[in-house]
RNA sequence: CGGGAUGUAGCUCAGUUUGGCUAGAGCGUCCGCCUUGGGAGCGGAAGGCCGCAGGUUCGAGUCCUGUCAUCCCGACCA
């Protein structure tokens, strides 16, 4: 039997995620507080996400550039709201120049003129940018996307949720209406992250707009997918932001129209998901047992096991191990799991703990019958395993992997809708959040939602888009105000 | 930034209460044999500035002072 080496969810919820990380070898920690290593295992998940998204991104017309880590500390302050929300967690560079004490230590030696910034998010290092390269309206619509790392220095961190250094992509775009920053922010909402989430990292999300109390600092307008967890917290996996004039205004960015000698400020937005997705990966999919891969994500989507006791058998498990990759091709991306140093059984629990969503047996007695023992991840044990014919594989692979993409999505959205309640007063708001997702008619202030923020340590994660809006009027859970829209309540990551 | 805990072998930890001979175990690693359909077994070996600095003492992993770091919980977190 498997030795148990991962905290149970039920028994602790934040240990299981901790040992999910480090059993399925996806990161180290560091040196420096709150930094990680990315392990290959976790990188290669990471790649596959980069992969979906740089498509997306370049289908929807956008183009890659890069843009600068250090950032002058000026730049920071000419957005107001910019520079509060940003300025309790920056980290900044002073000195340039490391000397001996003469004690066998170093000290910073050469003070800049400057401070800089190391990039918490780049609206101002690129405002600056797009300050010189938009001059006229033939220079619009201005696309553009960088995959870089940010630093913030974060009080409590978290593997994957929240480290002081990560990784993420961040579009910047330029446009010459409102309406077309607001239809921009939208599609990048829509297109590209919850496309990309729900159908291929099989997490079922609900997108919506944020609140005031919640937008981005120097936004006009923030929107967001918010994901549920397996403990009924939501993790807010992606943002999209139309900023109206208000960085184009700070970092002059200007045009001159079409049709008259006006200049204008040009519309801006941003938007950005992160290495944080690879922890609602986690926690959307995996058991007791380790991480669960949707076959879509997964680097690697089977893995051979040949078993075998003599030379005789080796060699002939071993051919008709390379004989079925071959035969699969690019039908689905497979590995032999060829090492002689450890047991079959051992080879089992490893790939379960990493999540591979298929393994796929093959002994003597498989040889002797063309047939290899197919196992799937999401159901473990005897259940998830049948036996399959040489010759149907290569047909029958593609297949499960399409099943089980789909059996995870159901999986997570059943578990979802299972745990979004409506809510019609305080006391039941209150429960909700216990254990998911509250959603309620809401005509309340900001300082309402500090109040609830406060008592129930819960937000507004989202009002939630038109199609998952009833429409109609409503009275507010708190208030008792005639109220026409609905928020999702949730306690989250 | 507040509260709690921990720093001893690559990893997980025991030993510290009550100072005392050459600092231990399991896992992992290396070598050999034997094994392989759900984390095998036996034998042998390597591996330590006991976080760092100072102090008390005949003697410090153990006591005292200081310091650094990490982890967990909370507050904060576009």
């Amino acid at each position: 039997m498997a030795k148990q080496t991962i905290t149970t969810r039920e028994k602790d919820y934040s240990q299981w995620y901790l040992d999910i990380v480090k059993e399925a070898d996806l990161s180290d920690y560091s040196p420096v507080r709150g930094c990680m290593v990315i392990k290959p295992t976790g990188y290669a998940i990471w790649e596959m996400i980069q992969q979906g998204l740089d498509k997306r991104i370049k289908d929807t017309g956008h183009v890659n550039a890069y843009f600068p880590l250090f950032i002058p500390v000026s730049f920071l302050t000419k957005e107001a709201q910019h520079v509060e929300g940003f300025a309790p967690e920056v980290a900044v560079v002073t000195h340039h120049r490391l000397e001996s004490d003469g004690k066998g230590g170093l000290v910073p030696a050469a003070p800049l003129d400057e401070p800089l910034v190391v990039r918490p998010t780049s609206e101002a290092i690129i405002g600056d940018s797009f300050s010189r390269w938009v001059q006229s309206w033939r220079d619009l619509p201005l696309l553009i996307n960088q995959w870089a790392n940010v630093v913030r220095w974060e009080l409590r961190t978290r593997p994957f949720l929240r480290t002081a250094e990560f990784l993420w992509q961040e579009g910047h775009t330029a446009h010459t209406t409102h309406d077309e920053a607001e239809e921009e922010t939208l599609k990048i909402l829509h297109e590209v992250y919850s496309d990309f989430l729900e159908n291929v990292m099989a997490i079922p999300v609900f997108k919506g707009q944020k609140t005031e109390k919640e937008k981005f600092a120097g936004a006009l307008r923030t929107y967001a997918i918010e994901a549920m967890m397996q403990d009924g917290k939501a993790l807010q996996a992606g943002t999209s932001h139309n900023l109206g004039q208000n960085f184009a205004k700070a970092f002059e960015i200007k045009f001159q129209g079409q049709n008259q000698n006006e200049i204008e400020y040009a519309w801006t937005t941003s938007w950005g998901v992160s290495t944080r997705l690879i922890g609602a990966l986690i926690m959307a999919h995996s058991d007791d047992d380790g991480l669960v891969l949707p076959p879509r994500l997964a680097p690697t989507q089977a893995v051979i096991v040949p078993i075998y006791k003599t030379d005789d058998e080796k060699a002939a498990t071993l051919a008709a191990a390379e004989q079925l990759k071959a035969a699969i091709g690019d039908k689905a991306r497979v590995k032999i799991d060829a090492r002689d140093n450890v047991t079959p059984g051992f080879k089992f629990n490893e790939w379960e703990v990493k999540g591979i969503p298929v393994r796929i047996e093959i002994g003597p007695r498989d040889v002797a019958n063309q047939t290899v023992v197919l196992g799937r991840r999401d159901r473990p044990g005897k259940e998830g395993k049948r036996f399959v014919s040489w010759a149907e594989l290569p047909e029958a692979l593609p297949a499960l992997l399409e099943e089980i993409q789909t059996a995870l999505y159901d999986r997570a959205k059943a578990f979802r809708d299972a745990h979004v309640t409506d809510v019609a007063s305080y006391a039941e708001l209150a429960a909700a959040v216990e254990t998911g997702f509250a959603r309620a008619w809401w005509a309340g202030s900001r300082e309402d939602e500090d109040k609830i923020q406060l008592e129930l340590k819960a937000t507004i994660r989202c009002i939630p888009l038109e199609a998952d809006q009833p429409g109609g009027e409503g009275v507010c859970v708190l208030t008792g105000q005639p109220a026409t829209q609905q928020v999702l309540f949730a306690r989250s990551y």
